[in-house]
DNA sequence: ACGACTCAGATTGCATACAATATGTATACA
DNA sequence: TGTATACATATTGTATGCAATCTGAGTCGT
């Protein structure tokens, strides 16, 4: 991995980190000039991290008038309810697939700083620690296709998490703890090369979360549309 | 942004279609000077592009290398042919659910343009309207978290098309009849609102490109570059 | 010969100055 | 009072010069 430490891909990182944890709320308008003082680099560069960005769908650019974080409206909502089982089931059936040794071992430790995080971590660090995991299975996926949904999902889910990676009940708690127990199941089935119950897992795992933004959207408790059946994944 | 006749988004315009036609090929060396000057704007502008293109997966940008066209390898059309079936079935489905009345007419001309360049266009021409066409469905479909993956699926698709919208048999030109006719159905369908029946017919619109593409891979005869994954770097 | 090293030339990355565009405020007028 | 216009300010977009890095030919040594 080519994490390289410029001040560039700081800034890129920062920007990601504050953006996925809300400490840069939806809609917030970014200051070229503030950013560059804060990173410490001209605007010249930072204009393509912004550029970059806009790409992943972190931010969006307005011609003329800067950039702002991406939204996120109950129409996007709507949206990612639709998409989300497909392409979470497709990316870890092929992640239980494709996956190699080495990445075993970094989702094995991103499940490890999860926990750590669920112990003695503020919400952000849980939020960003479950991100971790998530996309780790994306790169397992290997599907060049694919993962810019899945990213982009990933986003959004992040984003989201900030609302309920602070339990205020016991039943989010349970709640937490069987995400967790997921994880662990993920990374058995992936390390077992076993697609079905990969894919299974991604459904359950899937409706936590789910049922979770429901419930945080919907304090009545509708049933959202959830999405097409899911399609088949070989050919 | 889009849609103005800016030097800068004219530049964009030209460099997408170049890639999707393969006037640029896969693994082409980019030169910004070079760019810069065809295309009447200085290198901050320009590099500004490129970065947006890199986003979209055109082009692969590689610190303190420049730019080049993005590869297509055995191994991403091994991925291609996993995503594809199930990202079409989807946004064809939600095209039918979400569309508005303008998008069915935008939909229609371009269908008009299909056919036209079908009876006398070349090979490009009938590659872009085909491209054109997609993309108006997954406008359609209106879901920030599937487009991503459809337009990344959308750029392979046109570049591979390339290779047989220039038919040489009478099973070629049978083909491609077929896809017409394909599009007609995906209208009325999508007019009807219906969506079942239009999964169903992305279904069998992929079908088509596919044994189309399995063709051109197995005897050997893809004559595209087909080199290693490029390893992306960070900035 | 073969390989490692050196150093021009070329290309990319960054900072800054300048031009173009938007925003906010004050004034003129109905 | 409300609206429109004009101007000053702030912000964004672009061009250019310079620094950092890569490429490749030539040289040296073994």
């Amino acid at each position: 991995m080519q994490s390289e430490s410029s001040p560039k891909s700081n800034a890129y990182d920062a920007l990601v980190a504050a953006i996925l944890t809300l400490e840069l709320a939806p809609g917030a308008d970014l200051d070229e000039a503030r950013l560059c003082a804060e990173h410490g680099l001209s605007r010249t560069p930072m204009r393509e991290v912004l550029r970059q960005l806009a790409g992943e769908g972190y931010v969006t650019l307005r011609l003329n008038r800067g950039a702002q974080v991406s939204e996120m409206s109950h129409a996007s909502l709507r949206a990612f309810f639709i998409a989300a089982p497909m392409i979470y089931a497709a990316i870890l059936q092929l992640a239980a697939e494709n996956r190699t040794p080495a990445q075993i071992i970094e989702l094995a430790e991103a499940q490890d700083m999860f926990i750590r995080a669920l112990r003695n971590g503020a919400t952000a660090d849980r939020a960003l620690a479950n991100d971790r995991f998530h996309r780790i299975t994306g790169e397992m996926a290997d599907n060049a296709f694919l993962l810019p949904s899945f990213n982009r999902l990933l986003l959004d889910h992040a984003r989201i998490s900030m609302t309920f990676y602070a339990p205020r009940t016991d039943a989010d708690r349970n709640t937490i703890k069987t995400a967790r127990d997921h994880h662990e199941q993920i990374i058995e089935a992936i390390d077992a090369r076993d697609a079905a119950q990969a894919g299974e897992l991604a459904q359950a795992h899937w409706a936590l979360s789910r049922d979770r933004i429901a419930q945080f959207v919907m304090p009545g408790g509708l049933d959202l549309p959830l999405g097409p059946p899911p399609q088949e994944v070989r050919q």
